[in-house]
DNA sequence: ACACCTGGTGAGAATGATTTTCAAGTCGGG
DNA sequence: CCCGACTTGAAAATCATTCTCACCAGGTGT
């Protein structure tokens, strides 16, 4: 090969029966959920899907902005699906409860910060852990 | 016992040679550091510590807030020794450095989304990452 | 200095999540 | 159909972190 490379084509990816039922799985649930989870999942309704599957799509899910991941305090990766703009999450620590919340603000503050040394390619994580109303009526 | 417990008393933490070690590993460094190479760091200079007492001692260090712990993206817990107060960082993601930033507007508005929906024990977590200037000159 | 109790150590095994292997199965265009 | 490129998934491999547990050392009372 000389130059004949097309701008790194991003493969049409198949629609197999596996990757409908990650997507499928992950729509039915509001919070967050790890591989692991959804692996299970799968597997008690009689739709199997190999674990290192349930792992490669996930993350081809992530990359692509269908879903969201974030690690729990104890480094776990959970995704969620959610809605296409940017934003953060409010967590309850011992249900999973998941809120989306958007702050321009932050966003913008982030960006400032990062420009101000000279930082470029940059990018935040931000996540708000709590104990939410249910759950704390212990 | 009936009711003779001193508000929990935290057992005085014995002055070791190994605490000692970790602590200025930590104390040299600016950037984060994994336990993995502070453990590989120590035994270069011949002053080994065990794996899983570094671990442990860098897990009470941060307990006890003297040094701060974020996950990488890719979830390696990564610990350095910080300002006293509350604060975030602005961390190159291919050489490690790092700089302290504060944002008393964000600290406001984490609590008060928190409170919006309820949530009560709220805690945070905010990292940025980028590339810093110097390893930005490839 | 001495015995003793308790916390601290560390080599190695155990965990657990995530990744890699790679042989076998599937898709879709020609 | 037919082939090559993309997918799978069971099992093995990685890797960070934790656990076990026999052994060691700091602090305390005598
Ligand atoms: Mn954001
Ligand atoms: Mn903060
Ligand atoms: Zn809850
Ligand atoms: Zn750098």
């Amino acid at each position: 090969m000389t130059s004949t490379e097309p701008p790194a084509e991003s493969a049409p990816l198949r629609p197999t029966r596996q990757r409908r039922a990650v997507s499928e799985a992950l729509a039915a649930c509001d919070d967050f959920r790890s591989a692991q989870e959804i692996h299970e999942l799968l597997g008690r309704r009689g739709d199997p899907v190999g674990l290192a599957t349930v792992y490669r799509t996930l993350q081809r899910l992530a990359d692509a902005g269908e879903v969201d991941m974030l690690r729990t305090e104890d480094g776990e990766a959970v995704y969620r699906r959610c809605s296409g703009s940017h934003h953060h999450h409010l967590v309850c620590r011992s249900c999973g409860a998941t809120v989306e919340v958007e702050g321009p603000a932050v966003e913008r503050w982030t960006r400032a910060i990062a420009d101000r040394h000279g930082f470029a390619d940059v990018s935040h994580t931000l996540e708000i852990f709590g104990t939410c109303p249910t759950c704390a009526e212990s």
